[in-house]
This record gives structure tokens, C-alpha cells and sequence, in this order.
RNA sequence: GGAGGCGUCGCCUAGUCCGGUCUAUGGCGCCGCACUGCUAAUGCGGUUUGGGGCUUACCCCCCAUCGAGGGUUCAAAUCCCUCCGCCUCCGCCA
């Protein structure tokens, strides 16, 4: 959540972000006028209580008279402070809730606008022509069928639709990018993590994925516990509650984990293969920081995105995503987006999000700092960004690096984690 | 799943039986100051977090906070209930 203070201080500055999201303007008149309320219930609670607690002093040692007199005022305060008491509470609860359903503020740079507003800022790598070398490239599908390496049909048999096995040289393929890539976060600094996946409602709702995203999330609902979209939720809620020494900083997670994703509304969309699936995994990079870092942190995550996709000889281009394709905690957004052969376009393979304060204040991580002698508490700066996420990461390789035959070549730098494989060859049925 | 134990302001800890003197004890650590060639030792002071007020610095004041939430009571760390977490044992199973 947003700092309540902003939205007192500046409610144009709040409103004009949640315009640019496409959110609710008016939720912000809603939030000031349930503050107001929020902090003069507050102070009349204060106020009784206070006279409530002094009265307690006075009643043990008072004459027995007195002692009547003290009591029936006692008891009129008793009713006077619980009823306070309740006011007090329905208005914090009120703001709570509203903040909750409040997005993050925008970065003034991010691009306004859908989806499809987005700004390329780089391009990398070169697109192969598929024509000049003489053969119709083949969907990562009908590569991965014929190398044994996936299995859309059982997995749609045994799970359900958006299913798959991952088979032989597939599961090898994933394993040697989970590997590679935890390889390059703790080369970097990382500390690789496994998390859990199951997750309880103050974890997802601090992380931002209980607000418009919550459809695409999988409830337990006999035990009240979320299937994680990323472990980027463990990894945020991991140092929940704490109050972090700013000297400790920047602390930098490389979580794996499996990931469950709905899938709500994509009814018809990227069903041909793995590329949109209920369930894949992912090596996921997080960072808790100085907020005064967070745009410098932000840059540094995009940069290993870069330098995976690059080692990977993938074609691919980052992004500036939109305003209304942030998510409610992201700040700013960049996305990389490999070139899809068959498709003739990029596609999202990692995204870096900045989610400034958001996270941290809903999940209470904060970082104490001693400054000129003094003591500063105050919400850190959390950020998050894809390094692999497995099944789109395959089918970029599968189609960029596909040979006439059908067979694919092995990136260099994964031939160490698949026993020195240089191609993947169909197998001969 | 069954039985028991535990949870106090960084860490450890007193207090809970028997409600008011708790404005939560003491130690360790940490911070500041003093003393001191330096360090150590010593002394004094400070040291939960959140909200609000006042000053848009400092200070000060009020309220909440003893795992969380409810309840009883004029009054709850203390009594009752629910939940969460941790530990031990039993059962079952990777």
C-alpha cells in the first residue's frame, strides 16, 4: 500500500496515478474523508481512555464513598470507551481496506496508456531469417513432440487443459536452465532459495496479487491457503515483520519455486503448446533495498535479465510497460520479450518489477537506519524480476535455435548443465 | 490426527497461581556522554513498535502494543474462549 500521508498531502499526485492505471479516481476522496474519520475516532478513544485508566489508579485507594461515586462513573466510561473503541476500529478498517484496493503510484515516466501502449527501449540480438536459410521454421510443439521432449495430450489427460509433461531431453532442458540460472544469480550475489508455494492470506495480499489479480490465483479453500503465481510471494513475505539493519542491505534472494497460475480470462489464447500453462517453474530474482536504490536495483535486475536472454542467443527486446499493465504494486515495469519465430513477434519471457514501499508496508518489512546518531525507521524499497521462467524460456530456445531437420541447437552456455549436448536430436519412433 | 509444554519491548529473563503498587524486572548486547596516552575496565543516561498531538529541527505529551483476535471486569501481561507459531512425545506417511 501507498503511504496514507501522500494521499493527505498530496491527493492529486495520488489521484493522477490512479487515472493513469485506469483505476478508480474517486477511491481517493473515499480514503481522505475515512482518514479524517479514522483519526478524530481516534482521539476521542484516546481521550476516554485516558481518563478511564486514571480512574483506575484512584478506585483501589479510594474511601468507600468515594469509592460508589468512582464506580458509577466507571461504568458509564466503560460503555463510553468500548463504543469509542468500535468507532475507532470500523474506521481504521475502512481506510485499510481502501488503501488496499489503492495501486501504487506510477512512475512519471512510464508510458500512459493499455497494454499496447508500451515503449521499446532496446533491441537485442539479431532475428534469424528463416527464409534465407531455407526451411519454414516449426512451432516449439511440434519441435518439442518430435525431440520427445513435451507431452501436451497427457498432460491434458491425467490435469486438464494448460497441462503438460515435460519428457527425456525436455525435463533435462529445464533442469539445465534451473541450474544455469541459479548458477548466474549466485554468481551474482544472489542467495538461492526454495520456497514454499503454498502460501497463507496475508502473504498473497501483502505481495498485491488479492487485489484485480486475485482471479488468477488458485485458493485452498479447506485450509485457506493460495497456490503461489512466484515465489516472488515466499520471498516478499520471508522477511515479513522484521525490521532490517540498513547496513545489511541490499539483500538479494534467487528464489525457484513451482508456480500455479489460473489463467482466467485467457480463455482461447496461447493455448498451442507450454507457453501459457497453469503450472511452470521459475527461477525468480528479489531484492529488498534502500528505497534511495530502488531505480538503481530496478536497472541491475534488468541487466541480468539481459545478460540470461543474451547468454541464451535469444533475440529479444526490453520494454517500458504501460501504466495500466503495471499490477497494483509495481512502480515501474520492464519487461524482455524474446522473438517467437512462428509467431513473428516478441513475447514476455522475464519482467522486473520495482514495487517501491508497496509490498514492504503491507507486509511490515522495514529498514532501521542510524543517521547522524539517530535512529530512522521506515518501510523499504522491494523488487522483483524474472531470471528463467522455464516453459517460455524453452520455447524460444526450441524455435530460435531450431536446425533444418527438426533437431536444435544447445546454447554454449547450457551445454554444461545437459552433459555436453551440443544438438538435440528427434527421436526416431 | 492424539497428548502435553511454551510464546514478555534486539537476545535471555522476572512477573501470570491470587487482576489494581506493572509507568513490565534484571542481565547481555547496542547507542550516547564522562573518565582515560589508545584499547579495556568503570560510572551515568538511553535503548519495542505503531498511531495521534505539538513543533513542518530538537524536545515533550497522549493512546495502543506482553504471539493474534474476542470475552469477563470499574480495571487484564495476569482470568475465560478461539486462532497462529514453536518444542516434546505418540500414531500415520513421504
Amino acid at each position: 500500500m501507498i503511504d496514507l500521508r501522500l494521499i493527505r498531502e498530496d491527493p492529486d499526485r495520488v489521484r493522477a496515478s490512479q487515472r493513469n492505471r485506469g483505476e478508480d479516481v474517486a477511491l481517493v476522496d473515499a480514503l481522505l474523508s475515512a482518514d479524517e474519520r479514522r483519526r478524530s475516532s481516534g482521539a476521542a478513544f484516546d481521550e476516554l481512555r485516558s481518563e478511564q485508566k486514571s480512574l483506575g489508579k484512584l478506585i483501589p485507594k479510594a474511601s468507600p464513598e468515594e469509592r460508589a461515586e468512582l464506580l458509577t462513573r466507571a461504568e458509564q466510561l466503560k460503555a463510553d470507551v468500548r463504543a469509542a473503541d468500535a468507532a475507532q476500529d470500523e474506521a481504521d478498517a475502512e481506510t485499510r481496506n481502501l488503501l488496499l484496493r489503492l495501486g501504487n503510484i506510477v512512475h512519471p515516466d512510464v508510458p500512459v496508456g493499455g497494454e499496447e501502449d508500451f515503449v521499446v527501449l532496446e533491441t537485442h540480438g539479431t532475428i534469424r531469417d528463416f527464409g534465407a536459410e531455407g526451411f519454414e521454421p516449426r512451432d516449439h510443439l511440434e519441435l518439442g513432440e518430435a525431440l520427445g521432449a513435451i507431452d501436451m495430450e497427457r498432460g491434458a489427460k491425467v490435469s486438464g487443459s494448460r497441462f503438460y509433461y515435460l519428457t527425456g531431453v525436455g525435463a533435462l532442458l529445464e533442469l539445465a536452465l534451473v541450474n544455469a540460472a541459479i548458477a548466474q544469480a549466485t554468481e551474482a550475489g544472489f542467495t538461492p532459495m526454495l520456497t514454499p508455494t503454498l502460501v497463507r492470506p496475508r502473504a498473497m495480499e501483502g505481495t498485491g496479487f488479492l487485489g484485480q489479480a486475485a482471479e488468477d490465483v488458485y485458493h485452498l479453500d479447506k485450509d485457506d491457503q493460495y497456490l503461489v503465481g512466484t515465489s516472488e510471494v515466499p520471498l516478499a513475505a520471508y522477511h515479513m515483520d522484521e525490521i532490517i539493519d540498513a547496513d545489511k542491505l541490499p539483500l538479494r534472494y534467487a528464489g525457484y519455486s513451482s508456480c500455479y497460475r489460473r489463467e482466467a480470462g485467457t480463455y482461447g489464447k496461447d493455448t498451442r503448446g507450454i507457453f501459457r500453462v497453469h503450472q511452470f517453474t521459475k527461477v525468480e530474482m528479489f531484492s529488498y533495498v534502500d528505497p534511495a536504490d530502488a531505480e538503481t536495483e530496478h536497472l541491475r535486475l534488468l541487466d541480468w535479465e539481459k545478460q540470461w536472454l543474451t547468454g541464451l542467443e535469444l533475440p529479444f527486446q526490453v520494454i517500458d510497460v504501460a501504466s495500466g499493465d503495471l499490477g497494483a504494486s509495481a512502480i515501474r515495469k520492464y519487461d524482455c520479450e524474446a522473438w517467437i519465430p512462428t509467431q513473428g513477434k516478441y513475447r514476455e519471457l522475464t519482467s522486473a518489477s520495482n514495487c517501491g514501499e508497496f509490498q514492504a508496508r503491507r507486509l511490515s518489512v522495514r529498514m532501521r537506519e542510524n543517521r547522524d546518531g539517530k535512529k530512522v525507521m521506515q518501510p523499504l524499497a522491494t523488487l522483483n524480476g524474472t531470471l528463467c521462467a522455464v516453459p517460455r524460456t524453452i520455447v524460444a530456445i526450441l524455435e530460435n535455435h531450431q536446425l533444418a531437420d527438426g533437431s536444435v541447437r544447445v546454447p554454449e552456455v547450457l551445454r554444461p548443465y545437459l552433459g555436453g549436448r551440443e544438438i538435440l536430436k528427434p527421436v526416431v519412433k
